[in-house]
RNA sequence: GCGAAAGUGGCGGAACUGGCAGACGCGCUGGAUUUAGGAUCCAGUGCCGCAAGGCAUGGGGGUUCAAAUCCCCCCUUUCGCACCA
């Protein structure tokens, strides 16, 4: 720009005029300029890591692994800007930056296309990744590439081989019999976060209980930490927080050993309440528990027991759910023996029970839980009250609809009589420790992980069964397991490599004789256990990641996924962080600082895309006919980022026109006058019409900070569109003000459209990036104007409102008000109680008469 | 059933720590321009009222000089957990 044209040219209507043109004539070429720089910013490696960052100046910005599905969708898309966004603005903070990707690679979709289409599973994972890494790079994520992770490849499944080594040397990778939940469609295992409503996550059948041999993850074992730990998060969502909480479902309570009255053998159970230990009626044994074996059952009742338990075997999760209202159970004919007071009670076996909780088996107080209430109801088991709402009340079991749950003195409970609440609790708890047979214990709602699956597609377990040595560890130095080619993927029930000979049958490592390796392969949820740290050093082939540089890059500072995964995937990851960290190789106790969930884009009508509906919107498609920018600066201005979006083409129309036809021109508004971007205006050197356009860029530079510390990019938006509406030309004589103000409005938009405001920086005369230029700050003088409005209320409603130095007391404010006429109208002939001013914001006038 | 979060114009949404409710945008209405459509520009746009003014943040109560914001009750929606002894 020749400023010697300028001064010639200068006039309001030149401005105008330059407008004009600029929205006529130059229309914005979207296409050519996206392509431009992202071509430009590959070559520059704009968004390439350093290897090892600042730890103090460093920002982790993840966002989670995706399956590489072909398409992104909308979801995707509004995950992936916030955090590119993110990202963008922690560049220009002067931050190092790490802002990688990858691929969650195993998985049934491969599998299916594989049995379905014949291709390997490989092969397709492979060919949808790549249409999925160009989408992104269109879309013009600031990934740093180079990073890049899959999970089905070996470079990387080799180290989720090694973390399993790790967790079986420290005794947390086990092998146990048990009742696992089984998807009869997918023929495999499903963790319970794979169960939805008793239902597979995936294929939607119901899922049913089968007894097998699977490997688990001791994660129980650090179920405290993962609970306690929480506390020390919040940059946490609290939803997320109180979700993890329950999941893990931590209580307070005792262990107290019945004894089977006819063989003797003790048989624990838990409790929250042992103040109700008298109220014990019966007791109830889950139809799965193995002790049922061992009752020594007799004629008829063998018989009735047998078919019960087979029954319920049968039933699935949701029956067995669906017969909450109506509990059953069947008499098994024993007793057993409260340690408490000598009393045999009835031994059922119930459905109510839950296998997998405590013991398997419950001290039954029908009087004082609802639900042994109901049970004792149905088949006329006696009904004991041992606790009384309070002193002077009593209940009377013969008038009870319902039992009694709150706590309460203690009654018919011996010489614990009287006794209520946590005290109660405490003495009987202490009590059966002293006397043997019970002792204060700690139950959890979450259940080891699950990790073995029978299928193909996913990371082996490398681990070796060997006849004389047990369970050995594939060498380290011999992995990976390499995932070998198989004919045939259809599931069977057992996994596809248990017939491959050359892959199962190999030399002991321990003792060299023949030995069989482990034909399962992994959940996939482990390989996405440990990723983000892979990140972190993706091309070491000698260990899992550099220590070092994992003390330079961790924490996360931000995490954005959506909420979907807040039992699963965050505990998973929380897990093998604390494990990870217990063996040297991390130092932080948590992995990720701040979590964020976004929202779910859903069509107009609020329905979840898909493509059944046929509802699906592309974000691929818009970013055709609208541009990158555009289009994410349409789902960013729609709401703030954690809310529901209900997308609708429509919410491209504003903005489109704000970016095209207001933003970009003002380039054409430059002078090239060079300001020095570090510097703040001096209030002397401006005229008013000046000073009020500095401080409108200054009160937009303080709200687009914030906003984006918030993630809140609606609002950050609407100051930028109020900027654009207010900065008039032709009222800014002062040729540095007029470039600074557009320069740093650049600056404010360069994280949500990055290439139009990289395309004007460059415009502006500018060599290197703006994601290389500093994030504006705001001058903190000139954020408030030379005069302020106040508003003026007379007993709390506003009647007029008066313009006063920036500086005035209240006294000045007063005077003001009072020269209004709608104040005095308010005012005049009553007595003037009181007058409350806030400063800066109001002035109420309380008035009486 | 239990727990949590949220209810603001025709719509998406703003509103610091209790301090002018409705920023910004969509849509709509009128006008300018245009052969027309589109685009663009200007003005208006919570409701009632000619006006003065009154009424408005799911409903009802309360605290306060002042409540979308704090407290209590109710309604609705969304999400999570759903026999965890």
């Amino acid at each position: 720009m020749h400023s010697e044209v300028f001064l010639v040219l200068f006039s309001p209507d030149y401005f105008r005029q330059r407008l004009e043109m600029a929205t006529k004539t130059q229309k914005y070429n979207f296409k050519e300029i996206e392509d431009k720089w992202q071509r430009i910013w590959d070559e520059v490696e704009l968004y390439r890591a350093a290897d090892s960052p600042d730890p103090h100046n460093k920002f982790y910005m993840l966002v989670m692994f995706a399956y590489p599905s072909g398409d992104i969708h909308m979801g995707h898309f509004r995950n992936y800007i916030i955090g590119d966004a993110v990202a963008r603005q922690q560049m220009m903070l002067g931050r190092d930056v790490l802002h990688p990707f990858g691929w969650d690679a195993f998985g049934l979709p491969a599998e299916r296309a594989a049995i379905q289409r014949g291709i390997h599973p490989q092969e397709w994972t492979l060919k949808n990744i790549s249409v999925s890494r160009d989408t992104l790079k269109k879309a013009g994520i600031s990934f740093d590439w180079s990073r890049e992770v899959t999970s089905s490849l070996p470079d990387y499944y080799k180290w989720t081989q090694w973390m399993f080594i790790q967790l079986f040397k420290n005794k947390l990778a086990y092998r146990k019999r048990g009742f696992v939940n089984w998807c009869p469609e997918d023929k495999t295992v499903l963790a319970n976060e794979q169960v939805k409503d008793g239902k597979c996550e995936r294929c939607h059948t119901p899922v049913i209980k089968k007894d097998q041999e699977q490997w688990y993850f001791k994660i129980t074992h650090y179920a405290d930490r993962l609970i306690d730990d929480l506390d020390d998060l919040p940059g946490w969502p609290e939803n997320v927080k109180t979700m993890q909480r329950e999941w893990i479902g931590r209580s307070f309570g005792a262990e107290i050993d019945f004894e089977i009255e006819e063989t003797g053998e003790k048989l624990p159970v838990f409790t929250t309440r042992p103040d109700t230990i008298y109220g014990v009626t019966f007791m109830a044994i889950a139809p799965e528990a193995e002790i049922v074996d061992r009752l020594n059952l007799g004629g008829e009742y063998k018989e009735q027991v047998e078919q019960y338990r087979q029954k319920a075997l049968a039933r699935s999760d949701i029956e067995r759910a669906a017969v909450t209202e109506d509990k059953d159970g069947v008499f098994t004919g024993k007793y057993a023996i409260n340690p408490f007071n000598g009393e045999r009670i009835q031994l059922w076996v119930a459905d109510y029970v839950l296998a997998g909780y405590g013991t398997g088996a419950v001290m039954a107080v029908p009087a004082h839980d609802t639900r042994d209430f109901a049970f004792a109801k149905k088949y006329g088991i006696p009904i004991k009250v041992v606790i009384h709402p309070d002193k002077n009340t009593a209940l009377d079991v013969d008038q009870m609809e319902d039992a009694f749950v709150d706590y309460g003195p203690m009654v018919n409970s011996a010489h614990f009589d009287g006794l209520a609440g946590k005290e109660a609790i405490g003495k009987v708890t202490q009590y059966a420790e002293s006397q043997g047979f019970g002792r204060s214990k700690i139950n959890f709602k979450l259940k080891d992980w699950s990790i073995s699956r029978q299928r193909y597609w996913g990371c082996p377990i490398p681990i070796i069964h060997c006849a004389t040595c047990g369970l050995v560890p594939v060498p380290e130095d011999q992995l990976p397991v390499l995932l070998p080619k198989v004919k045939d993927y259809t599931p069977k029930g057992r996994s596809p490599l248990a017939d491959l000979p050359e892959f199962i049958n190999v030399k002991c490592p321990g003792c060299g004789g023949e030995a069989e390796r482990d034909p399962d392969t992994m959940d996939t949820f482990v390989c996405s256990s440990w990723y983000y740290l892979r990140y972190i050093d993706a091309h070491n082939d000698s260990e899992p990641f550099d220590k070092d540089k994992a003390l330079r890059w961790m924490p996360i500072d931000l995490y954005i996924g959506g909420i979907t995964h807040a039992t699963g995937h965050l505990i998973y990851f929380r897990f093998f962080h604390k494990f990870l960290k217990d063996i040297g190789w991390v130092t932080t106790p948590e992995p990720a600082q701040r979590l964020f969930n976004h929202g779910m884009v859903m069509d107009s009508k609020g329905e979840v895309m898909s493509k059944s509906k046929g509802n699906v919107i592309s974000p691929m498609e818009l970013v055709a006919n609208h541009g990158v920018d555009v289009t994410r600066l349409g789902m960013f201005f729609v709401a703030p980022s954690d809310k529901e979006v209900l997308w609708s083409n429509d919410t491209l129309t504003g903005v489109e026109k704000f970016a095209i036809n207001k933003f970009y021109p003002l380039v054409n508004c430059l002078r090239g006058s060079q300001p020095d971007l570090k510097q703040y205006f001096n209030r002397d050197k401006l005229s008013a019409d000046e000073w009020k356009l500095y401080i409108k860029l200054n009160q937009t530079v303080k709200k687009a900070s914030d906003s984006v510390e918030k993630l809140q990019f609606n609002t950050a938006i609407s100051a930028l569109m109020e900027l654009t509406r207010d900065f008039e030309p032709e009222k800014v004589s002062n040729e540095a003000l007029n470039d600074y103000v557009i320069l740093k409005a650049i600056q404010l938009a360069a994280p949500m459209i990055p290439h139009m405001s990289e395309e004007m920086w460059r415009q502006a005369g500018f060599e290197d990036s703006v994601f290389r230029s500093d994030w504006p700050a705001h001058d903190p003088n000139a954020v408030i104007g030379d005069t302020i409005e106040i508003a003026v209320q007379v007993n709390g409603k506003l009647r007029d409102s008066v313009s006063v130095a920036a500086d005035a007391g209240q006294e000045d404010v007063e005077r003001a008000a009072f020269e209004s006429p709608k104040v005095v109208r308010f005012t005049e002939n009553k007595d003037i109680i009181k007058k409350i001013y806030v400063k800066g914001r109001i002035l109420n006038i309380v008035v009486k008469g």
